[in-house]
DNA sequence: GAAACCAAATCGTCATACTTTTGCGGGACA
DNA sequence: TGTCCCGCAAAAGTATGACGATTTGGTTTC
């Protein structure tokens, strides 16, 4: 999943650097200048540049040296952006966003998933679903997170459309976010629990306007609750 | 916009290769076999890969190669993938999978743009009504395109949510493609032209609930259509 | 037959030299 | 005094040779 070598070890610092705005929009850095910082070779230095300049996050021209490009022409969908922006300043801005589309697709994928699940995928959602309410009564937030990561990352892929299911890690890291940063009750909502179960049984039996009705309900509550942590 | 330079030549060559599906999964090239085909040097085809492998589409591994992933890893999201696949074989299945993320996505955006324009964009929605209005009218594809990508375009920023808004280009390419590939009617619906200039009326009203309505009739209309046209 | 070992292939990194683009300042000219 | 043009130098872009690191797969040995 991570890009490795040392220009992982460029981007691990550059890319949340930027992300969270300590590198303003404007700024500028010099190859020569990013070489002796990290005591690296004009090669690693470059590719690490190149990758940066692809997530559109700089911008890299002759003569002028590598320029922090501002942030409505980054690409907010890469996972690694969207990694760096929950981890850094602007963590709650992100929340929102990634709140306010999960609530579109989420119900989208749910709908889809009724019609379309395998028989294996209607299975781990109903076994995911026992499991989400018995972890919840023994709050234990690891596996609960655990576990609900993977019932939303199901469903998404049930939906056998490919840009929904890429949403699933995406998923993941917003809910490991919201955990991390308590930014949910820390005794899971039995409400929340019941209607995970719901989705599961609706999916199942192939009940798409169930499904539906129910993934929104789940992806509402979440997002009245990150509103109202975040005033 | 796009990658520049020598590395961005062979990225043009690799990476629709690969969306096509002209290099199937598994496949391995050699970093020294690249230098030779396209007569550069090893620090343009090491970038050229690196970036590759910053949207998924390959990974490289040494004593390997660099070998060509299964599309369930490939950066869906990636505005070059995106045109890469609609340029190449299977484009009606980006085609599709475009189709329902703009349904889960755009009625949304239209309702939080109801909420959220600035009188300007508000403006401009109405103005590009009318005119969607009269190119329709004159049958003048290229400037009815125009038009109807801006206004795609300016209801997902106005939404004043990053994510939604980075979608635009998405949209932008959707709509190009099937213009150009003469998946809608040569006369575009005046049906549909009336739901444009019905989102526009229901954005400047602030009504939410209308707008995404509309916007919700306007691509389901465009989803079966496409649906229609690939069978 | 299995485990340890060795060798070749291939990417990864470094150092260096050369090329190309381009912003900026200085000078010529109106 | 202001404007335009030209050349310089700064910075990224490209090329190349050398070496390092790692993985694979076969070979040897017990």
């Amino acid at each position: 999943m991570e890009i490795q070598g040392l220009p992982g070890r460029l981007l691990a610092e550059l890319g949340p650097a930027i992300a969270s705005g300590e590198l303003p929009e404007g700024t500028v850095l010099r190859a020569e200048e990013l070489e002796e910082r990290f005591g690296v070779s004009r090669t690693v230095v470059r590719e690490a540049v190149r990758i940066l300049e692809g997530m559109r996050l700089v911008a890299s021209r002759r003569r002028v040296g590598i320029t922090v490009q501002p942030r409505s022409g980054w690409d907010v969908f890469d996972p690694l952006v969207i990694r760096w922006r929950l981890a850094g300043a602007d963590r709650s801005a992100q929340l929102r966003s990634l709140g306010s589309l999960r609530l579109a697709v989420e119900p989208a994928a749910a709908a889809l998933a009724a019609r379309h699940a395998t028989d294996d995928e209607r299975r781990r959602l109903s076994a995911l679903a026992v499991e989400l309410t018995m972890t919840a009564r023994a709050a234990d937030l690891a596996t609960f997170l655990r576990h609900d990561i993977e019932f939303h990352s199901t469903v998404l892929q049930a939906s056998r459309n490919e840009m929904f299911a890429h949403l699933g890690d995406t998923v993941g890291a917003v809910l490991t976010g919201r955990t991390e940063y308590h930014l949910m009750p820390h005794q899971p909502e039995p409400y929340a629990i019941r209607l995970h179960r719901e989705v599961a049984e609706a999916v199942c039996a192939g009940d798409a306007e169930r499904a539906e009705q129910a993934m929104r309900t789940i992806v509402e509550g979440a997002l009245t609750e990150l509103n109202q942590q975040l005033g």
